[in-house]
DNA sequence: ATTTATTTTTAGACAAGTCTAAAAATTTTA
DNA sequence: TAAAATTTTTAGACTTGTCTAAAAATAAAT
């Protein structure tokens, strides 16, 4: 099929492509840890093979078939984070390494498996969406708690931000998926916030408070 | 840590030295569906890491750290085909190419999870004996049912053939692992064998008698 | 509209792993 | 025990993926 690293790529086109839907050379480079005259070679090789758009210093595109490998990946990638925190009893912040390495087992008979085995979850522990075999889903709509206005609230549902110590900021505050918030006071002088969580009330800063996200 | 392909001839390796103490380069070339000049270059590589004593055209033996990386691998492989046989419901013949990938998921926390998570297995689908997290097991006493003579017999154990053709025609013939068989006549011939196996009597020649393991 | 700064691509090199063909060592056979 | 057969190693080449340094293209600033 292709190769380990031809799928990381595909992977990182497609999660860039989200914020900006032309994808440069220097943001793939900065999103793999690598440099950008490696990308250059890869993007190459993957224009060759019809899995992105690829035209000189214009950046780059993702092509049907490419971004329907991209979704497989990232729905083996969620599928593994959610066997890893309720079968195996890992926490939301300790999954995301060895789902980078389960994402590129290629069976999809043992994927299928696997959804069913968990009862076709919807989301992953980080409140992302995971794709049917066919690469569908519905991208639920969520709203950053700082775009929040005083006595508006919402479901926590998702982060911006995937890393260890923000993760395990937020399981220490309680501020985990499913938690209902409030907004009670927001502090003009740094815009950080006050929210009524269940019985408790917690202060946010404002960095914790755009990468938090909410349905309404 | 170590690459894949170092992974796979320490494996290759510890296997092939269960028959012959002294592994050569053509048995490992044969073992790795490669050439024995690339083998060559490998156990280069091996010795100079000291996971195997290797002296020009006498063949090599692992070294203690290369038999425990050898049995780490093992470990995994046995453990994701229990998992997939056990818990996502895969019949025994069709597991050995997913754990092949599999087994090279680094993480000892995950496969130490996983094993508390089924239990702690002592046998893999196979009757294999799934090492600890130290790479201790106990190996079985098991003997080809072509070294029985007749009216004796044993428990169905293990297999000494993997391969997928010979055990789906166990599986049909219902010769799996756990049935209670004893030998009623052994035929001159050809020396076929015809077994008692709970209610009925099946025919099996030398071929697969020799491959299918008995504890007495 | 040039100059300057930034981004991207090319050129050339390197490590890992593999291959074929040929040479060297070992084993077998006569 | 010397010739023949087999096994193993070396030599040289190729692919994938990466890198640094330098050139080319694009974007930003004067
Ligand atoms: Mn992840
Ligand atoms: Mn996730
Ligand atoms: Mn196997
Ligand atoms: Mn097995």
């Amino acid at each position: 099929m292709n190769t380990l690293a031809e799928e990381n790529y595909l992977k990182a086109i497609y999660h860039l492509s989200l914020s900006d839907a032309n994808v440069s050379t220097n943001q793939i480079a900065a999103a793999l840890n690598t440099k950008a005259a490696s990308v250059t070679d890869m993007l190459k090789k993957l224009a060759d093979k019809e899995l992105i758009n690829y035209e000189k210093y214009q950046g780059v595109t993702l092509t049907a078939a490419g971004e329907k490998i991209a979704l497989q990946i990232i729905r083996k990638h969620r599928l593994w984070e959610y066997f890893l925190v309720e079968k195996l009893n890992f926490k939301w912040d300790e999954v995301h390494e060895m789902a980078e390495e389960m994402e590129h087992i290629s069976s999809v008979e043992l994927i299928d498996r696997l959804d069913k085995f968990m009862d076709y979850p919807k989301h992953d522990p980080h409140g992302d969406p995971i794709p049917d075999r066919d690469g569908n889903f519905k991208k639920h709509e969520l709203k950053p708690i700082a775009s929040l206005a005083v006595n508006e609230g919402g479901i926590i549902s998702g982060v911006r931000d995937h890393s260890a110590t923000f993760l395990q900021y937020l399981e220490k505050q309680q501020l985990t998926i499913g938690k209902k918030i409030t907004v009670t006071e927001i502090i003009d002088y740094d815009h950080s916030m006050i929210l009524q969580v269940e019985q408790t009330t917690i202060h946010i800063s404002r960095e914790v408070a755009k990468n938090l996200l909410v349905a309404i």
